[in-house]
DNA sequence: ATGCATGAGAT
DNA sequence: TCTCATGCATA
């Protein structure tokens, strides 16, 4: 069964970061968001400096996530366990990573800078955690109890399917026309919004586009 | 594993 | 305001 029908989304987003544990945006990718060049073409600038262009082949990528978790389980670690222990690596610039990300990256569903990105840093970690394969990792269970829980809106299937309709038309509606869209399906503006950004990111997303 | 969300930087 | 990397919360 599905133990949501209606929606629950009834509160603004009063959090303004205040925990210095449970947060942490880092750069990881070099400057530029827009790295990639627009409408699709994997091309390389012809001088590379760190990266080969046989790291950024999206086969590459597939074969050395697949092997990552392979690896990983044989190690008896978890997806949070890594993403923990990244920090301890003393890479500059890095820090922790969540369990989603490992997850996404193990499945692919990142985008191909992302993916580039981090291969180097997971692959990193692999090797420590092979070489090393006798010490046991501990984990910082500092958590602080008193901050609120952030809560997840969820959107109805009938809702989420006029979006898709929507979105299919029109992938990046203007502000006035969110805003329509928002009081049709009695939606706030700003979950209307996010959709979309998460739509588009999706179609961005690196597993089985198009591209190979 | 994945949905909705945040925030920094690019546009 | 969007993109992009990333994460909390939850299915």
């Amino acid at each position: 069964m599905h133990g949501l029908t209606h929606l629950s989304h009834h509160h603004q987003a009063a959090l303004s970061m205040s925990s210095p544990l449970t947060h942490h945006h880092h750069g990881l990718l070099p400057p530029g968001g827009g790295l990639l060049p627009p409408g699709g073409g994997l091309c390389n600038n012809g001088l590379s400096s760190s990266v080969s262009e046989a790291d950024t082949d999206p086969r590459e990528l597939e074969a050395f996530a697949e092997r990552f978790k392979q690896r990983r389980i044989k190690l008896g670690v978890t997806q949070a366990d890594v993403g923990g222990a990244l920090a301890n690596l003393k890479i500059p610039g890095v820090g922790s990573l969540s369990q989603s990300t490992i997850c996404r990256f193990e499945s692919l569903t990142l985008s191909h800078n992302n993916m580039i990105a981090l291969k180097p840093i997971l692959q990193a970690w692999l090797e420590e955690a092979e070489g090393a394969q006798r010490e046991k990792m501990s984990k910082p269970d500092i958590y602080n109890g008193g901050e609120k829980k952030r809560k997840r809106t969820s959107i109805a299937a009938p809702e989420k399917r006029s979006l898709e309709a929507y979105f299919a038309v029109q992938p990046r509606p203007s502000s006035e026309k969110i805003a329509a869209i928002a009081e049709k399906l009695d939606l706030k503006k700003n979950v209307v919004r996010v959709w979309f950004c998460n739509q588009r990111q999706k179609q961005k997303r690196l597993k089985f586009s198009a591209a190979h």
